[in-house]
DNA sequence: GTGGTCTAGACCACG
DNA sequence: GTGGTCTAGACCACT
């Protein structure tokens, strides 16, 4: 069963997305594996506090890309073979940071700032994690 | 006059909202400076091939948060003070960076992995922008 | 007992509301009478290929209204009384032909083209059923 | 603009396809032209007493199947070919005529039952029409 | 005013 | 319990 304890929900993207996002980024890193339960449209709803359909969207958008499979009253299971996840990795990197880079560039800073912002944050955070 | 020349439209967030954020972060990069004027409605949303509901929207909200003033006739001008610019530097750059930095936690990359892809994007895009 | 050999499924409607309109059709032909026993739950499911909730749904809707009458452990049966067959009589035919006759005047359609439609595929489905 | 005055609604099939097939069967009748305007998705809601997202559904289907198009912030057209009119015809009138004969061959009535039904409720029907 | 999209709630069939 | 579908309301971009 995949867990969704780290995902983040923030409301600048539509919340389906998200959890489209949130899955293809656990097959990169390896975190969610093939054949694996995915949960149910109930049980992810009240976890994330959403409508049940905003779950089956993303479902059911996962399912036409190849990711997960689905059928009546069975439980949905990851089916996404190793081509797929090869191929969501680089891409899922390469659209994160084209993003961030632009947004930096455009305040103005330098490479060293990005770098040394990622950096810091960076640390900051796996500081917290061990804290936890 | 501020430009909008660095302005890169995305469509995975409302046009009204990016044009929001571009301002925020010019202020924040000191690219744009209190006083300075804003396009008008038309020119902008000329510039940007958008509807001008979309651009008063953006406006609108600009003023009720203080960033720009407008009176009837007359051009709209940036009439952020100190304390709000101060407000939005750091804390842009920090969000950003945060939430970059937790998705590539998420996907299992390393720190080196996000400072190299961080680092490959922005020569790139530098190159890009050389070229043109 | 209850023949389910001309019942034909369609998706259209939910299967439950086609198996109460099934048994009220019979009724009104004649070609079900009270005191008839009704298939069990668990063989008009296997029968039909539903599930067996979907019948139970039927024959609990059916109760209520009088229809059929089930015990604990007991069989069902039809419990329609003349009244109610009377009043099912009639009004089924005339519901049928009135939406019949309804969509076909929206087309634009003369009375000879109905009777020429209904004529046809009568014998077409005679036909059908002769070779089956 | 067409017109919805005949349309009558029925709760036993979902609202967006008895949309679907009153316009259907208005090209099917000639009475429904191409070019011609499809009322909006907010006045049509407004006339039937339903969300303008069921009234989007059904007209999001019907330009799928090429019969209206859309375009942002213009009224949506009548679009459908002779051709596509053409095989609408047939296929409307066959699919009404053979759900009808079902319905009445298995109430055990036979031919002359149903010619009879369908010419009597066709002229009851137009003395109605008459008095309006 | 127009159409397009996201989120929400209820109902259905199925195991 | 499971997934699939229909209806509903609000927001967005555009003419």
């Amino acid at each position: 069963m995949i867990s969704f304890d780290r995902f983040i929900p923030s409301d600048s993207s539509p919340i389906y997305l998200q959890i489209i996002t949130y899955i293809k980024q656990g097959l990169a890193a390896g975190i969610i594996k093939p054949g694996e339960d995915v949960p149910s449209r109930r049980a992810l709803s009240a976890l994330l506090g959403v409508n049940p359909n905003t779950v089956q969207k993303a479902y059911h958008t996962l399912e036409e890309e190849g990711v997960i499979s689905s059928a009546q009253g069975a439980k949905s299971i990851i089916t996404a073979d190793d081509g797929l996840i090869r191929s969501l990795k680089g891409q899922l990197l390469d659209d994160l940071s084209e993003n961030y880079v632009i947004a930096l560039k455009h305040m103005n800073l330098s490479k060293e700032d990005a770098l040394a912002a990622v950096s810091r944050l960076w640390d900051e955070m796996s500081d917290k994690e061990e804290i936890q």
